[in-house]
DNA sequence: ATTGACACTGACCGGCTGGTCGGGTAAATA
DNA sequence: TATTTACCCGACCAGCCGGTCAGTGTCAAT
């Protein structure tokens, strides 16, 4: 009476997991039966797991971001100095997004998610979950580094807009790298940026110029 | 003898014009139909003026650019200093892409060409060459300020790295802002950045910690 | 008014895609 | 082994899109 049973979730994820890799090199414009044949299952399998090819991109764009977010949290383990950690934590996740242009497929493909009707809500709350967890860490950084002493404290009121800029910018270069390729190493010139980054956080505040920024300590 | 004459350039330019509209509107993936009757002409005449659609497209991002490019030339010539300037310039090539989230439609659409075998290399050079122009106007002006003795003349060697920084902060910044939308103003998020900037390019060198960046002057 | 080169058009074609569906397969039970 | 039924499949469908082309204007020189 009972046939052949299968882990529905399982199976789910499996083939959002062949469907990422697929993705990751054809751009979230590749057709279903690409997928299936790379997946090695039938077309209609698939819509025996996902009502709808919009379905299945967003599990596999949700699982893409789950992964990086839990590489970095897992390998900023390793550091004790908030300096250290934000230092590696922001160049590894701008390492994970372009050591292969693969990757850069899928953001581009949430990029234009945002340009379709249906998907437009899904890469508006993607991007802000992305961005509320990036943001946070470097916000919580930065504070760390202020409570420890490490970090200038007159800073404190400007940590969110600091971190804004640090993830921006590394989006930014990134987004340059993408497209430009040549003219620069963007491993270096996010270091260059860290480098002035990180001292404007140390440096001890030297009365200067007209401005009264004096710390309230 | 001598039929109906039309002046074919003009044309193209008109039909690419009109197209830019569409683009900006639905993104590059209209259809030509659609782009056709927003021309007010048939199907078929587009094909008269341009063997591909494609190459329409490539007509429509080259002028978009062009006009960015346009717009923000003759806008800086109202200032002289040159921090004055860059700020200017910066702000004001953000805001036009920011401003209506039509034209990012277009700077997508150019994203997504990347991923096209066809459009790859339009791409890259299309991005190549507004990059340059963008580095290049921001190097400059820095250079500008450092001989009129505005900026420190340590940065001279890191010019082209400052310059990019700034670039990518303002492309990540838009990137940010496209996709979350909440959070953060944009405008006020960039200013924040350029006061460190330009802070950064004016502070007198305080003899500090170990390093050793005595200038040579 | 006639002519004929040029400008314009939209119905049509081939190709591709997301999604469906009826039939086949195989595992667990009896 | 026979039966049941969840699971799997790929031929098929409808619809859309880029591109073509035979036919219809249209205007200036004759």
């Amino acid at each position: 009476m009972s046939p052949k049973i299968v882990d529905r979730e399982a199976r789910r994820a499996e083939i959002a997991g062949a469907a990422l890799d697929v993705f990751a090199e054809h751009g979230l414009d590749v057709s279903v039966e690409k997928i299936a044949k790379a997946a090695k299952i039938g077309k209609g399998t698939i819509y025996e797991y996902y009502s709808s090819k919009m379905e299945l991109v967003i599990a596999s764009v949700l699982a893409f971001f789950q992964q990086i977010d839990q590489l970095t949290q897992e390998a900023s383990q390793q550091f004790d100095n908030p300096e250290e950690k934000l230092r590696f934590e922001v160049k590894q996740i701008a390492k994970t997004i372009h050591s292969s242009s693969q990757y850069s497929q899928i953001v581009i493909g949430v990029l234009r998610l945002a340009q379709t009707k249906e998907g437009r809500s899904l890469s508006k709350d993607l991007s802000r979950a992305v961005s509320r967890r990036f943001v946070g860490l470097a916000t919580n950084r930065i504070l760390e580094g202020i409570s420890q002493g490490v970090f200038r404290p007159e800073i404190a009121k400007d940590v969110e807009k600091l971190a804004i800029n640090m993830i921006a910018l590394a989006d930014g270069l990134w987004l340059k790298d993408y497209l430009d390729g040549t003219g620069f190493n963007p491993e270096e010139q996010l270091d260059f940026y860290l480098d002035l980054f990180f001292d404007h956080l140390r440096k001890p505040p030297s009365a200067e110029e007209e401005k009264d920024t004096r710390p309230s300590s």
